[in-house]
DNA sequence: CTGAAAGCGCTTACAG
DNA sequence: CTGAAAGCGCTTACAG
């Protein structure tokens, strides 16, 4: 039979047909129903192996893509992950974000990221809206929420994993988290500086956020331990970090008197402001003054002298964090709720 | 009448019920149609004012809020706005992004953020993932993608506002887009460093993406009209941009005769690591070599000496892209297609 | 200006 | 193991 009109392509019957290639198509031209087409795509169990390959392989033909948001209706879960971190200004953060959207998305997720400004309502309000698109999974920075979000996170009955911190007492009725314990490395940290013979160290912190007073906190205890604690050691600014203000309260803690042995920053672009105040104030480092700063940042190896620092697992927190929520989101158990990624002393040249 | 059992609230009839407050539940409360809630909510006109305000009343008063799938999978358009840039450990495009972000999140639009790591294939894939979200608007990097990837930009009918670049030539057919242009700014930090009486001016460059190459087309510009250019100023490496790279390219490039008397790095953290190098090397910057960067990141001004560089207007970049599609996504035409934010020449003390 | 009806493209009890 | 049917919660021609 010649080519007729009747055997081109009808037109789309629907008033509001959208050209995409939909479920029905491909059960239409695999001969089955809809319905079977849905569960072998997803791999459903209960489904002959037979009709699973044939439909996956008219669904490739027709390079069928299902709709996130039709799924996201019928299912009332979408492939969004959301993720709340406080900031994209520091580098800390933004490398958890790009290991965790990377995992996430080798997982067919899409991270929908929310920026909290370290603002409790903040986050509350971006919780909100993000629950709104059903996500499967939640990420979160941190342990301290205000009472609302943690309502929200438990009544919304989505798969959440913390980020960063680690709970301090027992295991009771703790959540979902991958870091490590901020306040341990806070004292490690002094505790070298201690065992490098140390005897007046401060603590210079900025944002102080809850992990920097934990650091505070690591900070304390080790001074203390070794007797030689004092209140005027602590210098705690609440303005954003930055290598500016690193450089400022350098020079201010240097007037102190009597002077002080050693700063230990609770953040590298504070430290590495600091050095630079050094080298332009013409003050040895690590002979005068030893410095130390926490997270390895970029830069930090560069530094005159390198910077001897906290290196902080942050893109594996982010990774980790991401891979318990897909087994969490798999509706499977994690082998532990807590996972501890630990840090190192990195020693260089500056103490 | 008492309580009984007949006044409490009935079960939810349907077996797949949610409990969500629906368009249906503000429609009967309201006493009027779904379609008129729908409409009014959306404020399209063609509706009774006073039944807005009445409609109005009873949504905030049941609390309810849209469904973006229903919403997306009826309208075939969501509230997502997808945006593309090449990498999360660069601070100028996070800059670009949380600017971006902030803007689109207070028109009341989830950000979709995907990362090509300058692979264009990579980028092609991304921009398909993230058009089964069907956008309600596109934000990318740059004017160079492949022929698939404008094809899947064209075809999609998605507004699309592109990041950082301006076309070079006529504004015959061209895009959306707001920047500044790339070699004008390099050819204007060229021609700085020439007024300062430079004469051999290097340029040294890594990652070489497009608008590092425009760079390097104005600083060739600008030396050969000074009639100083020469092919072994030019110092190219493919690899990130990183302080470590630029400490390395500096003592490369030091060692080169007969010698540079400046050297303009494509990226700041290229020439805080060749100031730290110089530093260390005992180099005089700028006495013996002037030092000069691009993007005025982070830490620039601490440097010692602190670092002459561009300033680019990459926070406004964001929030003026994202002002121009929202209004394209508003279905209004922007007061001009192309947007050039310019640039400035920071005069320090590197150079 | 308003409403009834159909439809968007899936998933999921329910029945077999 | 498979299918028919209902439903998720909206928007949008269409008719009035």
């Amino acid at each position: 039979m010649p080519h007729s009109a009747s055997s081109l392509p009808k037109l789309p019957k629907s008033h509001r047909a959208t050209g995409r290639v939909t479920l029905s198509d491909v059960a239409r031209a695999a001969g089955v129903s809809p319905s079977t087409v849905s569960r072998a795509l997803r791999g459903e169990r209960a489904v002959d192996p037979a009709l699973i390959e044939r439909v996956q392989a008219v669904s490739a033909k027709l390079g069928y893509v299902p709709d996130p948001a039709a799924r996201a209706l019928a299912s009332q879960r979408s492939n969004h992950v959301a993720i709340l971190i406080p900031l994209l200004s520091n580098a800390l953060f933004v490398d958890l974000l790009d290991a965790a959207q990377k995992t996430l998305r080798a997982a067919g997720y899409q991270t929908l990221m929310g920026v909290t400004h370290y603002d409790a309502s903040e986050e509350e309000q971006l919780l909100r809206e993000q629950l709104l698109h059903r996500p499967a999974g939640l990420l979160v920075t941190g342990l301290d929420h205000n009472p609302a979000t943690r309502q929200l996170m438990h009544s919304s009955q989505v798969p959440c994993v913390h980020l960063m911190d680690l709970p301090v007492g027992g295991i009771s009725d703790a959540p979902y988290c991958v870091g490590f314990h901020q306040t341990e490395a806070g004292a490690a940290m002094t505790r070298h500086l201690l065992a490098q013979g140390r005897q007046r160290i401060a603590f210079a912190a900025a944002q102080l956020d809850p992990r920097v007073m934990q650091r505070l906190y690591g900070w304390r205890s080790a001074v203390q331990a070794a007797g030689v604690y004092a209140p005027t050691l602590e210098f705690l600014n609440p303005a954003p970090s930055s290598l500016a203000l690193g450089a400022l309260m350098f020079e201010q803690i240097m007037q102190q008197r009597p002077a002080v042995d050693a700063i230990f920053f609770c953040n590298d672009d504070l430290a590495q402001g600091a050095l630079m105040a050094a080298l332009r104030l013409g003050i040895q480092v690590p002979a005068q003054v030893a410095i130390a700063g926490f997270n390895d940042l970029t830069g930090s190896d560069q530094m005159l002298p390198p910077l001897t620092t906290v290196r902080t697992p942050r893109a594996h927190i982010g990774e980790a964090a991401a891979q318990m929520l897909l087994t969490l989101m798999r509706g499977d158990t994690p082998a532990a709720p807590q996972l501890d990624l630990g840090f190192d002393i990195l020693q260089r040249q500056s103490t």
